[in-house]
DNA sequence: GTCCCCTTGATTTTT
DNA sequence: TCAAGGGGAC
């Protein structure tokens, strides 16, 4: 075999025509389980085969690390992972920050910049409308969607969705946002601090202000290839688009079928204008599926074939039709997670499938609660995928928030969390002072503070707090650049300086709860530690970059990881894996198509979650229904979905386990025993 | 400055 | 139902 066609063994017609397609744009329609990680890993290998360029010179980007940490080893597979290594597989966002950390200065910010996390943003965002009298009363969270929005399109017609539907309120949601948009983004500024946002967007500003700084990393990447190009948004395509204006080897891969991200501000417009975008363009569909049966894949083509903004395709399969399938209907939630549980067992009687063979995916969180219950009841062990990410609890954001103010004296989110942390008396009107000292003498927080001492302007309780603090800051600014001490025993020395153990002991409801708080803090440091075994010249900078884009500190939660168990997530996280048996819960209105979306005209993403859903299955599927539901503490009935009557009939098999007039009988006459309404306190 | 209770309102969330 | 944030009491 001549040394280059083994990377094309193995591979189907189509996949090889896009590894042999190495010049010029490229879109691979991957379907859903078509291997179109196969293609990429594939393609890398034939570029460096063929010797078309260096490792080094070939980009190739994904949306998660994950992703990015699965490609890298699938290709180490192939070419070694000494050449694998070289390659550069990274998420848009940290090939951004790899970008900013070396050129931010151009645009006016400092070098040690901080990245600001989901929650820093909403603490500057809180204070910004606290600032602005007119914006007050909009809720934070969604003026922090709409700035995503706003930061990621770059088509500035486009609607910024989030927000009041009324007219009324709406409009004046609108006056306010741009000038709540400015002061949000000047604190960032005054912060040298960065959101997740301005990672990429500022990199596309540097781009477009600094044609030489671009010029090097276009003639530098040779080959560039995007994993999931369904998921890019406005900004991450000008991005490519300027990155490969020279040599224009673009290779896309993605499912417009599979795009669920619209509302964080995925633009399908990307994978759908792609021909358009980047003439001459080849196009290559692959609609092999390798992964679920064909009563699966039926189903799925049944239901996504209602969809109107797609490129047609269909998937087919030759794994063979399996079973059809089950659409179990219970009464409600309660019985929904009991008939998993029993479906479950029965399902792993017949097979001999393990736990780990199973995922119940769901629209919502809230799903998983009588779920969890039922489950730990019946003795099965289940790993809840998702919820709060890792370095957003709150004692693991204290402790990487000092570390924070150490790397960055102006960040402002992580100073405002640990001035006052733990108690020092250093109280609102106090901090006032020093802000606004901050703004208009532009000073550090850590200057202010001083200068807030000098001139008296801090009462004596609250002085002797900034004293305290100040002189921890000073010792530990110093620790930390000491040579021979090891970051991570910088850090712990700092937690015991803070009595920080104490502390979460005086804050927690019960012991065991501090417990459970002390255990993420030593979470941290294993997580430093690794780090720093990892890192070729570990910095306290470089940790703090790596902690913020890797949210969920996967590789630090190692007890979670070794746990075997089904698996509960949301569909939205499901999207990537497979499963031999899925469960989806909750095929009914307002649940699976969201009720929120219905409202907001997102049907079509429903759908294409739906699918998601579906194609997630390799043996089978299994639907479930309740009838009735109880939502925000009041039980509601509910309607089929709309999305059961897209799969054909004759793929179904119907398991009636409460009919509907039964529930009626249980919920519809309003209760005899009227409800308990705490009574109202009312002044007279 | 801090604590606690009450009101309010509620998708999905790779980074 | 439940969690977070605002406002009043100490």
């Amino acid at each position: 075999m001549c040394p280059v066609s083994k990377y094309l063994a193995g591979l189907n017609p189509r996949q090889r025509e896009a590894v042999e397609q190495t010049e010029g744009p490229v879109l691979v329609l991957a379907g859903a389980g078509s291997g179109k990680t196969r293609v990429i890993t594939h393609r890398i290998a034939y570029i460096l085969g063929k010797r078309l360029a260096e490792p080094q010179e070939v980009l190739a980007v994904t949306f998660t690390n994950k992703a990015a940490n699965e490609m890298r080893e699938r290709v180490a597979g192939i070419v070694g992972s000494k050449r694998a290594g070289k390659v550069v597989i990274s998420t848009f966002h940290s090939f951004c920050l790899k970008v900013l950390r070396k050129h931010i200065e151009h645009i006016g910010y400092r070098k040690n910049f901080t990245i600001s996390s989901e929650s820093d943003a909403r603490m500057l965002l809180r204070r910004v409308v606290d600032d602005l009298p007119s914006a007050e009363g909009f809720d934070i969270g969604t003026f922090k969607a709409s700035i995503s929005l706003h930061k990621n399109r770059t088509d500035p017609t486009a609607p910024v969705r989030p927000g009041p539907v009324e007219k009324e309120s709406r409009e004046k949601y609108e006056e306010n946002l741009g000038r709540v948009i400015d002061a949000y983004q000047s604190a960032l500024r005054a912060a040298n601090s960065v959101d997740f946002d301005d990672l990429l967007l500022l990199s596309l500003q540097l781009f477009r202000e600094h044609p030489r700084i671009l010029g090097h990393f276009q003639s530098f990447f040779r080959y560039v290839m995007v994993d999931e190009y369904q998921d890019t948004n406005g900004v991450q395509l000008e991005l490519l688009r300027a990155l490969v204006e020279k040599h224009r080897n673009l290779c896309v891969v993605g499912d417009d079928d599979q795009s669920i991200y619209a509302f964080r501000g995925a633009d399908s417009r990307s994978i759908l204008g792609f021909e358009q975008q980047f003439s001459g363009a080849r196009v290559i569909t692959l609609d092999q599926n390798y992964r679920s049966t064909s009563t699966i894949l039926e189903a799925a083509n049944g239901v996504i074939g209602n969809n109107v903004m797609r490129h047609p395709k269909k998937l087919w399969s030759e794994l063979g039709k399996g079973a059809p399938i089950d659409w179990i209907v219970t009464a409600d939630e309660e019985e929904e997670a009991k008939h998993a549980v029993r479906w479950l067992k029965y399902i792993q009687e017949k097979t001999g499938a393990c736990y780990r063979d199973f995922a119940l995916l769901y629209r919502s969180n809230q799903q998983s609660r009588p779920l969890e219950v039922t489950f730990r009841q019946a003795g099965i062990p289940y790993i809840v995928v998702g919820g709060q990410d890792f370095f957003e609890r709150a004692e693991v954001k204290d402790i990487v928030s000092y570390l924070k103010v150490l790397a960055n004296p102006r960040d402002e989110a992580a100073f405002l969390r640990v001035v006052n942390m733990p108690r020092r008396g250093i109280g609102d009107a106090t901090l006032h002072a020093v802000h606004d000292l901050c703004r208009k003498e532009k000073l550090s927080f850590g200057k202010a503070l001083a200068e807030t001492l000098n001139r008296g302007l801090a009462p004596p309780g609250a002085a002797k707090g900034i004293r305290a603090y100040l002189s921890l800051l000073t010792r530990f600014r110093k620790r930390f650049r000491e040579p021979g001490i090891s970051l991570c025993d910088a850090a712990a020395e700092l937690v015991g300086a803070i009595d920080y153990h104490g502390e979460l002991q005086r804050m927690a409801r019960n012991p065991e709860h501090a417990h459970n708080r002390w255990l993420n803090v030593e979470a941290v440091f294993d997580a430093i530690k690794a780090y720093e075994a990892d890192a070729d010249n570990p910095t306290l900078g470089g940790f703090l970059d790596e902690s913020h884009l890797n949210g969920d500190g996967e590789a630090f939660s190692r007890e979670d990881r070794k746990k075997s168990g089904v698996t509960l997530m949301t569909i939205h996280s499901a999207k990537g894996l497979e499963f031999p048996y899925v469960f989806i819960m909750g095929v009914e209105e307002g649940i699976l198509p969201h009720e929120r979306s219905i409202a907001e005209g997102g049907l079509e993403e429903e759908r294409r979650l739906f699918y998601v859903a579906l194609t997630r299955g390799k043996r089978h599927v299994t639907l479930f229904e309740a009838l009735s539901r109880s939502r925000f503490g009041r039980e509601r009935m509910s309607k089929t979905s709309r999305f059961m009557e897209e799969i054909p009939g004759q793929l179904l098999r119907r398991h009636v386990k409460a009919a509907r007039d039964m529930v009626e009988a249980k919920v519809a006459p309003p209760r005899p025993k009227a409800k308990k309404r705490r009574p109202r306190k009312k002044m007279p």
